[in-house]
RNA sequence: GGUCUCGUGGCCGAGUGGCUAGGCAGCGGUCUGCAAAAUCGUCCACAGCGGUUCGACUCCGCUUGAGACCU
C-alpha cells in the first residue's frame, strides 16, 4: 500500500515510559527499535542511563543501544549515520523501523535533512583549543572566534565551549567561515515519518523520576560508576556527562555525600525531562498522548496503534 | 503568668521611610557543528488590623503565631 517507507518515532521525556511503549509499538507493526538516546548507545552504562533490561532486549530488537564504548567520542553525526544505516537495513528486511529516544538533536538528525560531514574533526587541535580554555578562560577561546568568525561568535555563548571549538576548528583549517543553516528546516526526503509523542501530568512525570532515580541507586548506580572509573573513564569523558553519572562521580571525589548527589540527580533530570518536552513540542506535526489520561496501559497503546494506522 | 527576640514570595535569604536584592524550586522559551550540553525570559512578598506620615515592607500600638529566658 504505503509507497513511501515510514519510519515511526515514539519521542517524549526521560521516564515517561518510552521503552515500555516503543516495544509495544514495534510488536504490533513488525518493528525494530533504533534508540535515539545519548547515553543509552554507550556500553557498560546501565544502570544510569536506564536502558532497556535484558528481557526488554529480547522482546523487540534494538539498534544502536549498547554499541559504542564509553571511551570514544560519539556525536550527533556518528549517530546520524548509523541510524540510517539501521533504517535502510530494516527497510530492506521489510521490516518498519522505530526509532525510540528523547535526545532531540538526534531525532532532527533523522528528521530533517542535516548534513554534519562537512569537516571531519581534528582531534590534537582540539585538545590544545581545550587546554587553552582551561588555561585562559573560555571567553579567551571565544575571543579568539571573535577575530576568525564574528557572525559565529555573535551566535554562540562563550560558556558553549564545544561549539565555540568547533567553529574555530571550521575557520581554522577550512580558512571558511561556519556555514549559515538555513533559517527553516527541510524534512528528510528519505522516507515518511509519523511521530508519537508521549507525555504524563507533569506531576506524574516528576514523581516517576524521583522514584526512579531512587531505583537506580539502589540498583547499583555508585558501583556501575566506580567500575567504569576503573575502566579509564573520567569526569571529562562525554559519556560521563550525562546526568546520573556527573553528580556521582563528583561524589566519589568528595564533592559532597550520596544524599546530595541523589537529589541533585533528580533535580538535573527534572529539568532535562522539561527541556525535552520544549523541544518535541516544536514538531508540529507530533500526535501527542498524555499516558496519564489513559485508566490502562492497554487502553493508551490501543489509541496509540490507532493513530499510527491512521497515519499510514 | 512575666520578660525578650522574631515573623519577608513554595523554600532559603538580604534590605531600606518613597527608587519593589539575590539564590533555589516552579513555569515558559532558544537550540543544525557534536545536546543528559549551553543559554534566555518570567510569576510569586513583606503575619493581621489600626495609627503616625505627603508616602510604610521599613516607625508606633494592638492582635496572632514561633522561639528563648524568668517565675
Amino acid at each position: 500500500m504505503q509507497d513511501k517507507k515510514t519510519v515511526l518515532f515514539v519521542a517524549g521525556p526521560t521516564a515517561v515510559g518510552k521503552t515500555k511503549y516503543a516495544i509495544e509499538i514495534a510488536r504490533a507493526f513488525q518493528g525494530e527499535i533504533i534508540s535515539a538516546d545519548s547515553m543509552q548507545i554507550y556500553r557498560y552504562m546501565d544502570i544510569g542511563s536506564a536502558k532497556p533490561s535484558k528481557e526488554e532486549l529480547t522482546q523487540a530488537k534494538h539498534h544502536l543501544v549498547d554499541e559504542i564504548d564509553p571511551r570514544e567520542e560519539f556525536s550527533v553525526a556518528e549517530y546520524q549515520i548509523l541510524a540510517k544505516k539501521y533504517i535502510d537495513q530494516i527497510f530492506q528486511e521489510g521490516k518498519i523501523p522505530v526509532v525510540a529516544g528523547g535526545t532531540g538533536l538526534y531525532l532532527n538528525s533523522l528528521l530533517y535533512e542535516m548534513d554534519f560531514s562537512i569537516m571531519p574533526k581534528q582531534a590534537d587541535f582540539r585538545k590544545q583549543l581545550e587546554q587553552d580554555a582551561e588555561q585562559h578562560g573560555s571567553r579567551h577561546v571565544h575571543d579568539r572566534l571573535k577575530s576568525l568568525d564574528p557572525a559565529a561568535a555573535e551566535r554562540i555563548h562563550p560558556n558553549n565551549l564545544k561549539k565555540v571549538i568547533r567553529a574555530i576548528e571550521v575557520a581554522e583549517t577550512t580558512g571558511e567561515r561556519m556555514r549559515e543553516f538555513r533559517e527553516s528546516f527541510i524534512p528528510t526526503k528519505e522516507y515518511a515519518c509519523v511521530l508519537i509523542g508521549l507525555t504524563r501530568d507533569r506531576e506524574e512525570l516528576y514523581r516517576r523520576i524521583d522514584q526512579r532515580v531512587d531505583q537506580l541507586v539502589k540498583a547499583g548506580l555508585v558501583q556501575e560508576i566506580e567500575s567504569l572509573l576503573k575502566m579509564g573513564l573520567t569526569e571529562n569523558s562525554i559519556s560521563m556527562k550525562g546526568i546520573g553519572y556527573k553528580e556521582i562521580i563528583a561524589h566519589l571525589h568528595g564533592e559532597y555525600d550520596l544524599n546530595e548527589a541523589v537529589r541533585l540527580v533528580k533535580r538535573n533530570t527534572r529539568h532535562y525531562a522539561k527541556r525535552q518536552l520544549t523541544w518535541l513540542r516544536r514538531y508540529a506535526d507530533m500526535s501527542w498522548f498524555n499516558l496519564s489520561e489513559y485508566p490502562t496501559e492497554e487502553n493508551a497503546l490501543s489509541a496509540i496503534i490507532d493513530r499510527i494506522r491512521s497515519k499510514r
